[in-house]
DNA sequence: AGCAAGATCGGT
DNA sequence: CCGATCTTGCTG
């Protein structure tokens, strides 16, 4: 079975129906040639301006403004002065959604995936589709069973967003 | 210009 | 449970 690249197309669902398809499928980096798989096991979906717990319920600014692209960007940001956290934006033009990437394979929390795949602000906009540094790719197009649970860390969205299954694991 | 809080983690 | 560490968005 051929690894093919995750396209465009895929990339514009929503969040929802996003999160739980990325699940199984392998983030790639090249490093100077050195290639990495690693099979994505945990997400959270963010789902636009009225989910209180999306970065985008602010509104567009600076640091939003990539969610408002079509979906296959990568949007990044540290948090607490120190954690890189990786994210893939999908669904359509001005529909500002983010999937976070949580876990992969080994590597469990948000913060050491980011300090696993050396992500940094440099990686802000970076497009998945056409990147040579980093993509995604698929083995088969099956969606494994998940878990579903809720988002980790959002306790300030209150009580209708923050109690969302919007967590999927493996 | 200053401030408070944050999609976390590691060490007491 | 607390400190790290710094960007961001909000207030004035």
């Amino acid at each position: 079975m051929t690894p093919i690249r995750l396209s465009k197309e895929f990339f514009k669902q929503n969040a929802l129906d996003l999160a739980p398809q990325l699940l199984g499928k392998y983030i790639v980096k090249n490093t100077d040639g050195k290639i990495e798989k690693f099979m994505i096991t945990e997400t959270e979906a963010y789902c636009g301006e009225e989910d209180l717990a999306c970065h985008a319920s602010k509104g567009r600014t600076k640091r939003t403004e990539v969610m408002y692209e079509e979906g296959g960007k990568v949007y990044t940001y540290i948090i607490y002065g120190i954690h890189w956290m990786l994210n893939v934006v999908c669904g359509a033009k001005n529909n500002p959604q983010a999937v976070l990437i949580r876990s992969i394979d080994e590597v469990n929390g948000p913060g050491r995936v980011g300090k696993r795949l050396n992500i940094d602000k440099s990686f802000y906009g970076t497009d998945l589709c056409s990147s040579k540094i980093i993509w995604i790719e698929e083995l088969d197009n099956q969606t494994p069973k998940c878990t579903y649970s809720k988002r980790i860390g959002i306790d300030y969205a209150g009580e209708i967003w923050k109690n969302k299954l919007w967590r999927f694991s493996l």
